[in-house]
Parts: C-alpha cells; sequence; structure tokens
DNA sequence: AATTGTACCAACCGCACCTTC
DNA sequence: AGAAGGTGCGGTTGGTACAAT
C-alpha cells in the first residue's frame, strides 16, 4: 500500500523522553485510557508521533512493567519460548506480563543470543525472520498453535525450576480472568510497584531533583544509571497489593497476539508465572483435545 | 588520565495487519 | 470490494555508561 510515514515532517520531536511529556502522556492515558494514540500529540500538546507516544507507554509507563534483572526462571522461560515461537517477542511477552517485548528482545540480543549461538543452541524455529508467511486467514489458528507451543514452553520451562510450585497450589479452573500483574504479586519478592507510584516517584525526582530518583537530568539511559530512570520504579517491595487504588487502569494488550488468547480463555494481560503454570496444567490434567494440532518442538510454521 | 572497546537499552523505522468508511 | 487510516510488531540504530588497555 505504501503508507506514508506517521510521524510526517517537521515539528515532531525525537529522541529521549523527558519527564515532562512523560507526565503529559500519563496525565493523557489516565483521563482517557491508553489507545487512540492518533489523538494523543493533538490532545496533548506533545510534539511525538503517535507511534513514539503509543511505545513510550507500552515500553516505559505502562503499570506492572518490571525491569531489569530477569530472574533464571525468566530466562528460561525466554530461551524455551523463543526456541518455540521465533522471535515474535510479542507473544513470548505476552505469558511475561510484566515484561515488555522491546525488554525480552533486547534481553535476548544481549544475553541469550550469544550465550546460546556460542553452545550450539537457538536458532529455533523460524528464528531468521521472526515472521513465518503463514497466509492471510490463518491468523488465528498459527495462534492457536503458538498457544499450545507455548504451553509446552512452560511445561518445560517450569519442569527445569528447581522450586517448582507445588501442584496442590494450583487452582481448580483455568483462570478466566488472569490478575492483574501487581496482584499476582502477593507472593512477595520482586515485586513492581504500581503506575501511581511510579509516576508519583517520578514526579518527586522530577520536582525535587536530588531526591531518590534523580530522573530530572536524564530519562532514557537504561538501568545503569540506575536511579535516573524510572526503572527505579520497580523497586519498591510492599507496593504490589496496593494498586487496586490507582487511577490508571491497568492495560490491556489488544495486540494480535492477545486476542487469539482471549479466544483461548486467557484474556488479559497475561497470567503470573503460578498462574501459567496452573493454566498448563490443567491442559496437561484436562482437556488435551482443544482442537489444537499436537506440535512438535519444531517449526511451528509447519501447520501452515 | 586519556583513549578505545564493549554492553546495554530506549527509541526509531518500516512493514504488515486490522478496522473503518 | 477496496482504499485509507490506525495500530502492532520486529529489526535496527544511537547514545550512554562502564571496562579494559
Amino acid at each position: 500500500m505504501g503508507r506514508p510515514p506517521c510521524c510526517e515532517k517537521g515539528g515532531v520531536k525525537k529522541g529521549p523522553w523527558t519527564p515532562e511529556e512523560d507526565l503529559v502522556l500519563v496525565s493523557y492515558v489516565q483521563d482517557h485510557g491508553p489507545g487512540n494514540w492518533r489523538a494523543v500529540p493533538t490532545s496533548t500538546g506533545l510534539m511525538r508521533c503517535s507511534k513514539s507516544c503509543r511505545l513510550r507507554w507500552t515500553n516505559y509507563l505502562r503499570p506492572g512493567i518490571k525491569r531489569g534483572n530477569f530472574s533464571d526462571q525468566e530466562e528460561k522461560l525466554i530461551i524455551h519460548l523463543q526456541a518455540l515461537l521465533g522471535n515474535r517477542w510479542a507473544a513470548i511477552a505476552s505469558y511475561m506480563p510484566e515484561r515488555t517485548d522491546n525488554d525480552i528482545k533486547n534481553y535476548w540480543n544481549t544475553h541469550l543470543k550469544k550465550k546460546f549461538t556460542k553452545t550450539g543452541g537457538g536458532g529455533g524455529a523460524e528464528a531468521k525472520s521472526g515472521r513465518c508467511a503463514a497466509p492471510k486467514g490463518q491468523w488465528e489458528r498459527r495462534l492457536q498453535t503458538d498457544i499450545h507451543t507455548a504451553r509446552q514452553a512452560l511445561r518445560e520451562a517450569l519442569s527445569l525450576d528447581p522450586d517448582p510450585v507445588p501442584p496442590s497450589a494450583k487452582p481448580e479452573q483455568v483462570p478466566q480472568q488472569p490478575p492483574a500483574p501487581a496482584a499476582t504479586q502477593a507472593a512477595g519478592q520482586a515485586t513492581y510497584a504500581s503506575s501511581a507510584e511510579n509516576i508519583a516517584r517520578l514526579l518527586e525526582g522530577w520536582m525535587h531533583p536530588g531526591g531518590g530518583s534523580g530522573a530530572a537530568g536524564k530519562v532514557s539511559s537504561g538501568s545503569r544509571s540506575s536511579a535516573s530512570s524510572v526503572s527505579a520504579f520497580s523497586g519498591d517491595e510492599g507496593a504490589s497489593a496496593s494498586n487496586s487504588g490507582t487511577a490508571v487502569r491497568m492495560p490491556e494488550r489488544p495486540t494480535r497476539t492477545s486476542k487469539a488468547v482471549d479466544d483461548a480463555g486467557t484474556a488479559g494481560p497475561g497470567p503470573s508465572f503460578s498462574m501459567l503454570e496452573s493454566w498448563l496444567l490443567d491442559d496437561g490434567v484436562g482437556h488435551g483435545d482443544t482442537g489444537l494440532v499436537s506440535v512438535p518442538l519444531g517449526d511451528p510454521c509447519e501447520f501452515f
């Protein structure tokens, strides 16, 4: 079709986001909810293109994001899912609700990829392009396959876990509505703060430079400048369960992937590890015949 | 102390798909 | 039915901090 660039012509700011811009964006989302990104620049006066706003929100400002410090379990999960799904980071991220696809992608490219290529593993299914050329109209089927293969990946990943959740802990049913990420943190280790708190801290750091976050100087330089980025938000233990009062609604990620996931009965931003585990365990016990083909640990694209 | 190399991550870019008209 | 607009995804790049020399 030859679409024109979304950020047409001049007047569009690029580069790192400032705390001020973050605030504007967050307030907008608080008022209107995520979505309708096209309207964001005009409504807020932000000199950013809609795409940039969406990206900033989903990768950085969105509530429930955990940054840095991938656990062994997460790492295993990524490795398995990547091997099965290929470079479909959004699909992988849908099984790790507190991680963004960008984060996972970066982690893969910087940590796991080398590790894997060194050990001769990896590559996985259609790792090349990340997109297998599934004909149009078979999208859902492909996604169903994704779900199935992801379950297998989870089984493997969790079976590798030295300290798995006892089966007795699993709920009876496949969750219709997976808990919001913050709510799943009750188990308490590495928790992440709610968005409201995130923004509050951002504000603190911004309005009182020299204070903890120091976000004023520079927002976008990663975890290395640990205190200087919004990623400092993640460190608040005990913030977990207090999310209910936040004005920022928990985002659903209406991606193509999650749509199919919805169809399969797991709606929303995605389950936590324990929920995922119960989900796959239930599947193992109960309905193996969900209409999904049994997928060997090979190339999911072979089904198309 | 200065320079060079490496690692990391936020953000951009272009394409593909979906939705609306 | 098809065009146009909107959104999502994956690959890539650029900037910064740290490590090594």
